[in-house]
DNA sequence: CGGACTTAGTAAACTGCGTAGCATTATTCT
DNA sequence: AGAATAATGCTACGCAGTTTACTAAGTCCG
């Protein structure tokens, strides 16, 4: 609560920017809407509104055919292609690239599957790859990225370096942050998949009327992402949600139920005989329900206890698994009630394999938005370093 | 993020509230000082403190011996005393009242005894008892409290109704903010007992440093209050916190253990107990540190859930049970140390019984906060309603 | 003991911002 | 074509904080 004084110049500033907020996100406004909305006068409004067509932040559509009485009003833009964001997913076998306005509006996005076994650097050298063809097929250069945020798997520390566990090979001793910043000079922000999936959920998922969210990332491994009160939480040294390492906890255990189903096609990888099982489960092969029943059984504790612990709205089901979730989500559902004080709302999520590159762009907004849009209202370049 | 337009009136009450903000908390400061600290210039600082004194919110204090060189500078101070608020803890054995003035400086406390068996009706007019005195000694009349909350075991739901369970009898039926409501029109609320004992160590106790605190009130039985990013979090549903009820988690049982030593003197009560299994332990009968043991084992496993959901940064032990810390404390860091992926801080609290009262207290002085020195800034007269 | 120095308090002029109100302009309706 | 309608543009106004200058009230030192 350390409020600061302000003056005249720091009140235009909040003005400007409130013009700024009430012109992003929707359509092409009038002078009248704005002041409408930021509660200005309409004088005031015009002023503020030409100052960031003057700088860049927003530009004007002149008045094209009427559909109304009385003079046509020219309608002011914000202008999202100011600057784009990148968010790339880092995955064992995949590699998403995605680059979105300052909107949010998906302009590219690339996937390129890795070689699971892939050492860093290369796995880095593909991401960079990827990145170029990206930007390449966009069109843009290299300063018109703003803000870049990597999703990999494991938990991550402050600095975006991966710690205690990862399935990348060889990535605990890589510093991404650092890679990256020999080619970009704008933020960049590595972060755990899991809670780039959850940010996602609530952004264009399906929990986007939820501020406490239980994301569950349910595949080969199981994982969590926690937001409270509209925020992402990474705990105060990055680990939050990490409730699998307990042992009381079978979330190490649990997906691998579905893999000891007796009739499993010998040869087929371990996502593949889930995957088998959750069909031959929805065909009634009892060996599979049983498979199943266990799977969500033991899957059941641990969000029980992300579920005691943070008292959620929702949980969301997602990750590979998800595809799955006409099977899971009852019983899922049944075993929470056994457990929980309160059984919060379950959903699917509807994301795919989108999650975290999604997430990755929204938090690169989120960067934007505070350097960019709330402090100090410069004209729009990209901002530098985080 | 719904910014909205700002004009010369609304930026005379920030500056006014940015002010008021650097006069609390501080030994009394002349302009000079708030120009300094608010960032405004003498001359505005200078007009703002004078209309605040001239609404009642600061007083001035002549200049005396100077000890410095230069004239002498008047000083001006927040007048704490304008109003009070009321923290109360509603236990099972006891009431205790706490009263202190908006700088948060007890004024008046009083603790009184309570019958466990007591019904609701019987308990809420022991509590108003307790009050009056309170304000009798104090010599406060009712309009002088600006704001109550009120400690009760057990989940409280957002209206302040028991929920789910608790330990006074007969409260599920009882709507204690609406009996406090007969007599008090300033803002009232409920609160479970744990987290505002988790409240207080942030504001007085062991962990005013850390933002993110898991909390247990430990005793016969054990509870957790959860403070994420420096804010208690009650959960969607208010039930946040409540591991113990997960069966994996043998929270209710743990304190059993201590209850079962064989030698406890017959005819002790519950809590007496403990007390004589840890002393017991303390001067080294085997079979009292077997049962300690066993009590933080089972402790350990909840405590785990909560940590590696939340990785905070602090881990406080309170409640009844922390005159004990020096047997608690080692032992469940190493218990802690097999489950988690992150060992946070552990820490005993030193609020002893008070913790519930000054949590109660904390949250009513941010209740105040919020209503009268925020948005918009009247005369110092006690806010209606919440 | 008195003047130089330091700091506080006060009053004026100045600048900047949003508002209110009115004239102007562009389009539709009759 | 003229009335009605709604956006735009312009000017005067009030208010808030800053700057600057000056006065008041102390201390320090020769």
């Amino acid at each position: 609560m350390a409020m600061s004084g302000t003056d005249l110049s720091r009140m235009r500033e909040m003005n400007q920017l409130s013009v700024l907020w009430a012109l992003r996100g929707t359509a092409p406004s009038t002078v009248t809407e704005l002041a409408g909305r930021t509660g200005l006068s309409r004088p005031a409004a015009d002023v503020l509104v030409q100052q960031l067509v003057a700088d860049g932040w927003a530009e004007v559509e002149e008045p094209g055919a009427s559909s109304t009485v009385g003079r046509p009003a020219r309608r002011y833009r914000f202008r999202a292609n100011a600057g784009h964001v990148l968010g790339i997913d880092v995955g064992v076998h995949k590699i998403l690239v995605m680059l979105c306005d300052l909107e949010g509006n998906l302009v590219q996005s690339l996937r390129c599957p890795a070689d699971p076994h892939a050492g860093p650097d290369e796995r880095l050298a593909a991401v960079d790859e990827t990145i170029d063809e990206v930007l390449r097929e966009a069109g843009m250069a290299v300063t018109d990225v703003w803000a870049i945020t990597m999703g990999v798997t494991g938990p991550v520390d402050g600095n975006g370096r991966s710690i205690i566990s990862t399935h990348l090979p060889g990535w605990r001793d890589t510093d991404p942050v650092a890679h990256l910043r020999t080619r970009f000079t704008c933020p960049i922000r590595v972060e755990n998949d899991c809670k780039l999936a959850a940010v996602a959920e609530r952004w264009k998922g399906v929990a986007q009327d939820a501020d406490d969210i239980v994301y569950l990332l349910a595949g080969l491994r199981t994982g969590a992402g926690l937001i409270i009160d509209g925020t992402l939480r990474r705990g105060h040294g990055g680990v939050a949600g990490e409730i699998g390492a307990l042992k009381a906890v079978r979330w190490l255990n649990a997906p691998a139920h579905l893999a000891a189903h007796p009739e499993v096609p010998s040869g087929a990888k371990p996502g593949e005989a889930a995957a088998w099982v959750f069909q031959a489960a929805r065909e009634g092969d009892s060996a599979a329900k049983t498979a199943v029943q266990r799977y969500i059984r033991d899957l059941a504790v641990g969000v029980a206890a992300l579920v005691l612990t943070l008292d959620p709205q929702i949980v969301v089901y997602g990750g590979g698994f998800s595809r799955s979730a006409d099977l899971v989500l009852d019983p899922l559902r049944r075993e929470l009630a056994k457990h929980c004080l309160r059984v919060p709302e379950l959903r699917a999520s509807t994301l795919r394999d989108e999650g975290v590159a999604l997430g990755a762009l929204r938090l690169a907004l989120d960067q934007v938005d505070n350097t960019l849009l709330s402090s100090q209202l410069a004209a729009p370049v990209a901002p530098q370093f985080s």
